[in-house]
RNA sequence: GGGCGAGUGGUGGAAUGGUAGACACGCGGGUCUCAAAAACCCGUGAGCUUUAAACUCGUGUGGGUUCGACUCCCACCUUGCCCACCA
């Protein structure tokens, strides 16, 4: 077959790719053993193993079989089958990992499918299929096609969440949890989706609406299962500056943890003995506090404010308002009033106590002192309700320093005095001398007693310091995190694996009063929490987990599976599911019907990967030490909270119960860009969704991913033009042609004589059938002018392996393939005309160079000219590829080019002559004379039309920057 | 409202203090062909000029630092993404 193609001289993608794909798969040569591998070096990582070569300078870069796991975010198999943007990704992924595999590392690249969850569900709905059936369906469809994109992934160990194989270890890993008391029951306020029928967690609220049907959500009260994500906090927040992901991502991840530092001040309630906390991170102002505001679902309200006819109206409408007319609100702040007061404790002043929604219960305490002067909200809420305004912060502003900034802030209109050092500033004011805005920046403290005088920011510790002797409040942090509400009444999940007991619930029994319970060191609890035991086996009454012998719980196939809007999950109404036995008492018992959030299934979907083909255990510990964590991680962007949070807090949680010794799961994650179809997001609604099938069928798998590639930064996305893949072809087709032309006709069409290895030293030189440089083809017409040629070909070679090396470790797809151009351009120009040829070691070279990218044409070039061996040699039954120790018949398997700074040096090089400033004139300078500045600018001043600018001009200066630029500067 | 990016030819982009526009797309012209496609060759920031050479201008706007600024600093404009009544 081969043959045919080379004398005619045409590239066929079709043929190369669907025939290397299937000898890929094969021959299994991207499945590395996974027990076999060298453990990570623990001296120094990246030492090249190969010593004998005198000088390696990507020798860093270089490993011998150690284990490299590279990672993708597995993709939601959506029924319209995969579009482009999971390609790019994919591509820029995959490009990584061939590149770490020819550096020597033994790389994993694992895939699989996300397809349990609403979206999947949702989709289901919408075309009235069972799930389980689409799930099918778009299985075959999603793998055929990412197969066809050329990958390196391991096809011996795709997994799917769907799969009772994969859910049952998302069940013990739900049970884990459960049994570290970090899953619990409680009843809050919840949202909920009317669309979805099923509650949210509070990362699934996008504005108010619901992430996936964007439907508004209702706040409920309900009884929900969640996982205490919350106390891991200050180890998800403390641990990110330790991890190399890209700084956007950690602001991100810090940002909705959310931690605050303040303090908790307690307030008493008049005619009551009940008091109210509130949280406050500006203690400093509690001297300004004129009122007090409880948000609508504060306890006490229930408890004691909910008198009087006004504060009943006001909550009847607060509590159904949704959170996005909360939001519309904007600064409209409402609130009622309530008959109670509270004392100041500073000043045993009597302020009055209000109920408004802009407090929020999910928040601090649900509580807040109002200190309308030096807070916004409570400003705006104060000015709306005649509520009194105390200032106690004087503000000072430092005297800008530049004159820049100091002319900037004249022209905002800031009434500096000149000839201050600081400059006394307060709330902006009126005409009339009324406040116009709360002043919430530094100052001096005024109007409080023994507190006056001091700075803030600066002192504020000491305020509660002064707060904690007197017993009236102390040091509180507080985070925007919340628990994980991990409950969905749903049916397209995995089965949350609990059991209710009602007979043990009656005698105050649950799974943390069992002999097992006791025996588990808790070492997840922090030490305050006392006595976590007595605390769970209070709020767990009745509450087993199956039995781990007993998992999976199977999704029973049911006809009703359609979500019912009652507030419960389909499987409900299934009898032979709910019914069963307790693990405790062996009698009649019920199962939870809800089923798990989908991003548990995707929270280690990672450690699966590495034990798909082992039954008895979720992930093999062995192998975890070894591959795991995972080295880099590619995904999208918008995973930067979600999913990355939740899979270091499972992470975080294995650690602590003593299966692994890390506690985050990736070293390296690198959000890529979004890919747009001209100019305009991607969306099914716009109907501009590429399918890479289509390009695939007409240029190949090589061009599509080329031009994904090549499009420009990796993590800046791209747009896609059809037009802009033509190009790509075109140079996958002169790479094509520039190698089989000029190649010696002998060496295209067989019989191989055994040479040394032009890379030497580069591992496949015994017995390996290279030919030598097929330049050496002795004609005498050209040896004439052959060896500055040779130098300087040989610095284009090296200075392109640099840079692709270089570029790629960096993800600089898009330059890295632009160096392999002007490769391509300089060795086109060079031989255009002559009668050169490429040599051996320049084919075998960019060969390498090119074969992440565009891995089928490379490898079927790598056959036909430096192995001459022909594809169909390569079938199974073929001795050539016999065992699967020699896997050396692959490029994808041989080593990265490296490339000698020897080779790098020019013997002259192009000095920029200029007259201030402006380019006059270049000049080439040979290489040794660089250092010698009189030399240079000898030169220099007789070069090009330099003499007539500088004719009759005095010199004041000559700047050499050594080896680029010498500038004359005139008066 | 807050945070983080980005602004360069007709287009995607390159250059992170030293010849702006690499590489590619598109476009124009040519070769081959009966013709078309493909392929190959030449040109392609703007202005001035018949052409060439030369010169001038040119990286969102205004200012600054520097011998020299797309690059660093200040202010502003535009735009994208993320978060948002977080006390």
């Amino acid at each position: 077959m081969t043959k045919t193609k080379l004398k005619d001289n045409k590239y066929d993608p079709r043929e190369i790719e669907s025939y290397w794909q299937k000898i890929w798969e094969e021959q299994k040569i991207y499945s590395p053993n996974l027990d076999a591998s060298t453990p990570p070096c623990t001296r120094r990582c990246g030492a090249s193993l190969r010593t004998k070569k005198p000088f390696d300078p990507s020798a860093s870069l270089r490993a011998q079989g150690k284990p490299f796991y590279n990672l993708m975010m597995f993709p939601y198999p959506s029924a319209e089958g995969m579009h482009v943007g999971n390609m790019y990704a994919f591509t820029g992924a995959d490009v990584y990992g061939r590149f770490k595999r020819m550096l020597g590392f033994d790389v994993l690249e694992p895939i699989g499918l996300d397809g349990f969850g609403i979206h999947s569900e949702n989709y289901a709905i919408k075309i009235g299929r069972h799930p389980k059936e689409q799930a099918k369906i778009s299985e075959a469809n999603f793998y055929r096609q990412l197969r066809a994109t050329g990958n390196g992934f391991d096809w011996s160990r795709k997994l799917e969440t769907y799969d009772s194989k994969y859910y049952k270890w998302t069940q013990w890993m739900f049970i884990q949890l459960f049994k570290a008391g970090l899953a619990y029951r409680k009843r809050a306020m919840v949202n909920f989706c009317p669309s979805c029928k099923t509650v949210l967690a509070d990362e699934q609220v996008i504005d108010g609406r619901c992430e996936r049907c964007a439907t508004l959500v209702i706040r409920e009260q309900r009884e929900q299962w969640f996982f205490r994500i919350t106390h891991y906090a200050e180890k998800l927040l403390g641990n990110i500056e330790k991890l190399n992901w890209s700084q956007k991502v950690k602001t991100a991840q810090r940002a909705w943890i959310g931690k605050s530092e303040g303090a908790l001040i307690t307030f008493k309630i008049k005619n009551s003995h009940r008091t109210i906390d509130v949280f406050t991170t500006r203690p400093d102002t509690l001297f300004g506090a004129t009122f007090l505001v409880v948000s609508p679902e504060h306890p006490l309200v229930a408890d004691l404010f909910g008198q009087g006819k006004d504060v009943m109206n006001y909550l009847s409408k607060a509590v159904v308002k949704s959170e996005q007319e909360r939001i519309a609100q904007g600064k409209g702040k409402e609130g009622v009033p309530t008959w109670y007061s509270a004392i100041n404790p500073v000043n045993n002043q009597e302020i009055p106590i209000w109920i408004a929604d802009y407090v929020l219960m999910g928040y601090g305490t649900g509580a807040i002192m109002g200190v309308p002067a030096h807070d916004q909200r409570d400003f705006e809420f104060a000015k709306k309700y005649k509520l009194a305004i105390k200032t106690v912060i004087l503000g000072i502003r430092r005297k800008p320093e530049t004159p820049e900034s100091l002319r900037a802030f004249h022209a905002k209109g800031d009434s500096g005095q000149d000839g201050h050092q600081t400059v006394a500033r307060q709330a902006r004011m009126t005409a009339g001398g009324e406040i116009e805005e709360a002043y919430i920046g530094e100052g001096v403290i005024i109007n409080s007693g023994e507190w006056n005088g001091r700075k803030v920011p600066e002192d504020i510790g000491k305020v509660i310091d002064w707060l904690e002797q007197k017993s009236i409040g102390r040091r509180e942090v507080t985070y925007h995190l919340r628990d994980w509400l991990i409950s969905r009444q749903r049916y397209w999940g995995p089965p949350i694996p609990l059991i209710y007991c009602n007979i043990c619930a009656k005698k105050g029994e649950s799974w943390f009063t069992t002999d097992e319970s006791l025996k588990i060191e808790r070492k997840s609890w922090k030490s305050d929490h006392a006595s976590p035991f007595d605390f769970l086996s209070s709020t767990m009454r009745g509450w087993f987990p199956v039995q781990e012998k007993d998992l999976p719980v199977l999704l029973p196939d049911v006809k009703e599976w359609k979500p019912t809007g009652t507030g419960k999950s389909p499987l409900a109404t299934v009898e032979s599911f709910i019914n069963t036995f307790c693990p405790n008492c062996k009698s009649p018992a019920k199962r939870e019907t809800d089923v798990s959030d989908n991003f548990l299934d995707s929270a280690w979907y990672f450690f699966r990967y590495l034990s798909t083909d082992i039954d008895s255990t979720a992930f093999d510990i062995k192998r975890a030490k070894n591959w795991l964590p995972v080295k880099m991680y590619i995904g999208g962007a918008e995973h930067s909270v979600l999913h990355l949070l939740y899979a270091r807090f499972i992470t975080m949680v294995l650690k602590d119960i003593g299966f692994i010794e890390f506690e985050e799961p990736f070293s390296r994650f690198y959000a890529h860009g979004l890919l747009v179809k001209e100019g305009a997001k991607m969306s099914k609604s716009k109907g501009n969704v590429v399918v890479p099938d289509e390009y695939i069928r007409k240029f190949g798998a090589d061009t599509l991913r080329l031009y994904l590639m090549f499009l420009g930064p990796f993590n800046q996305g791209g747009d896609f033009y059809d037009t802009a893949l033509e190009g790509m072809y075109r140079f996958i087709k002169r790479v094509w042609r520039l190698i089989l032309d000029s190649c010696h006709p002998e060496l295209v069409s067989g019989s191989p004589s055994p040479v040394p290895s032009p890379l030497e030293g580069e591992g496949q030189g015994e017995g390996a059938e290279i030919p030598k440089s097929i330049r050496q083809a002795q004609d005498p017409e050209f040896t004439e002018g052959q060896v500055r040629n040779d130098t300087q070909r040989r610095r284009m070679m090296h200075k392109t392996i640099k840079k692709v090396t270089e570029d790629i470790e960096h993800l600089r797809y898009n330059t890295a393939i632009a160096a392999m151009m002007e490769w391509y351009n300089y060795l086109k120009l060079e031989l255009r005309g002559k009668k050169l040829e490429v040599t051996g070691e320049e084919v075998e070279t960019f060969l390498k160079l090119l074969a992440p990218f565009a891995p089928h044409v490379t490898e079927e070039l790598y056959h036909n000219v430096i192995l001459r061996r022909q594809p169909k040699d390569l079938d199974s039954s073929s001795r050539l590829v016999g065992t699967q120790n020699d896997k050396k018949w692959s490029i994808h398997l041989q080593p990265w080019p490296t490339f000698d700074p020897k080779f790098l040096e020019e013997d002259e090089v192009t000095i920029v002559v200029q007259v201030n400033g402006k380019v006059r004139a270049t000049l080439e300078v040979k290489s040794e004379k660089l250092k010698v500045k009189s030399y240079v600018e000898e030169l220099a001043r007789k070069s090009g039309k330099v003499k007539e600018y500088l004719e009759g001009k005095e010199i004041e200066k000559v700047v050499y920057v050594e080896g680029k630029v010498i500038n004359f500067v005139t008066g």
